[in-house]
RNA sequence: GGGAGAUUUCCAGAGCGGCCAAAUGGGGCAGACUGUAAAUCUGUUGUCUAUGACUUCGGUGGUUCGAAUCCACCAUCUCCCA
């Protein structure tokens, strides 16, 4: 159940409730593919990096351990032993990614598992049945994420069969949900929004799927190879034929600025890799730009990585420290960097939510916009 | 004291007469990364007045049109026999 608690213009302050607790948004959903942020974080270290939400992945999960196991084990709250809420991937993205193992079909889509070359299939009902398996608070419907850019004649058609997969993941997981054995009987599902960077193809897709009257709305297939300026102008055309009272959800956006471009033209919810991946490769996202803490500059450099942030490694540590143990190798490098970068985007989200409340958010959107892109 | 082998660009290590400024690792430096096949990948790593030129392969001298590569001596190191 989504609340809006103010708007102004487009940006929009809500709240989104669930099962597993309440979700003050905009918010970033920490992505924890294999039911663990890499980098080796664990449910323990989310409080402390103001993580409100986790993002795991269907597909990954169900070739390990296998949604089988972990619904005997409990679900993945249990698993994890995280309490609040959890949102599922379907595997949809994974039809892109994995694009050269698989084989797209109207009945759903044959993979080559990426770990040992077994087939698999993934359709609506699997993707549906595996994340009702996991017991995750929302789940994603399975759909095909196209890179851009894309033909249209294909995209059109892939939209369709997208569509058709949306109704199909909804009259499967309201079978599930009902379900006795079903560990989370109140399951959500949000519909994913196609098109590439066709206006018309987005707004008719945006259109027939909040027909169906899901939990929430997410527009997939951006950053996939489009300009970040062609992103911002989708964006811009679809949001208005999405619903007002449900949440909208960007998928795998972005840099913290596409976050602030996003939640100014009215997106609620985004996850992305990056500032868990750039900080397993030593950038570090800080509020005078990005730190490359390998550079040679930083080697006796005594000062934290940001000496605006109060997460628990910039109170800590030292950058001259830090690039010492990405230079030895040692695993405690990707963990307080990812520490870092996570309680990064996490803060990044509070002060946007902060500003929307104090009507301050188009002075802290263009006082950051150019700073946080850049190189320090 | 006698014998055998080694010495290559930051390191290890290939090269055994021209295709060698010299393979491949490592290290260094720089860059990329957007619903995670990613603790990954890419570029670069002698100097310069830079689509070419110059100085390098322990040292000195020699053979040759041409030497990191062949020869002589010297230096240093390793191993074996006393």
């Amino acid at each position: 159940m989504f609340s809006l608690i103010k708007t102004q213009k487009s940006i929009r302050r809500g709240e989104f409730s669930t099962p597993h607790g309440i979700i003050q948004t905009p918010a970033f959903m920490n992505v924890a593919t294999c039911g663990a942020i890499k980098g080796g974080l664990s449910a323990i270290d989310l409080a402390e990096i103001k993580c409100q939400v986790q993002l795991c992945n269907t597909y990954h999960l169900h070739l390990r351990p296998g949604d089988e196991v972990i619904k005997k084990l409990g679900g993945l709250h249990k698993f994890t032993h995280w309490s609040g809420p959890i949102l599922t991937d379907s595997g949809g993205f994974q039809v892109f990614s994995l694009s050269k193992l698989r084989k797209i079909k109207e009945e759903g889509v044959y993979f080559s598992s990426h770990i040992d070359g077994k087939k698999i299939f993934m359709g609506p009902e699997e993707s549906m049945k595996i994340q009702s398996n996991l017991g995750s608070t929302i789940a994603m419907a399975f759909d095909e994420c196209i890179e851009n850019p894309a033909e249209y004649g294909y995209v059109k058609e892939s939209c369709q069969r997208t569509l058709r997969w949306l109704k199909r993941c909804k009259k499967e997981l309201i079978k599930l949900n009902s379900q006795e054995e079903t560990i989370n009987k109140q399951q959500m599902l949000f519909g994913i929004n196609q098109g590439s960077t066709y206006a018309d193809l987005r707004i008719e897709h945006m259109k027939e799927i909040r027909e169906l009257d899901l939990n929430g709305y997410a527009i997939g297939g951006l950053a996939v190879g489009e300009s970040a300026q062609e992103m911002y102008d989708t964006i811009e055309k679809v949001i208005l034929y999405m619903p007002q009272n449900k949440i909208r959800y960007l998928m795998g956006v972005g840099t913290p600025v596409n976050i602030l471009e996003g939640v100014y033209r009215g997106i609620d919810l985004f996850d992305c890799v990056m500032p868990a991946r750039n900080a397993r490769h030593g950038n570090l996202f800080t509020w005078s730009g990005v730190v490359y803490i390998l550079n040679a500059k930083y080697e006796l450099d005594n000062s934290p990585i940001d000496s605006e942030c109060e997460c628990p490694v910039c109170k800590n540590f030292s950058r001259a420290y830090i690039r010492h143990l990405f230079k030895c190798g040692e695993i405690l490098a990707l963990r307080l960097a990812v520490m870092h970068n996570l309680y990064f985007y996490n803060s990044l989200m509070e002060k946007i939510r902060f500003a929307i409340d104090a009507n301050k958010f188009e002075s802290f959107y263009s006082k950051n916009r150019e700073i946080l892109s850049q190189k320090i």
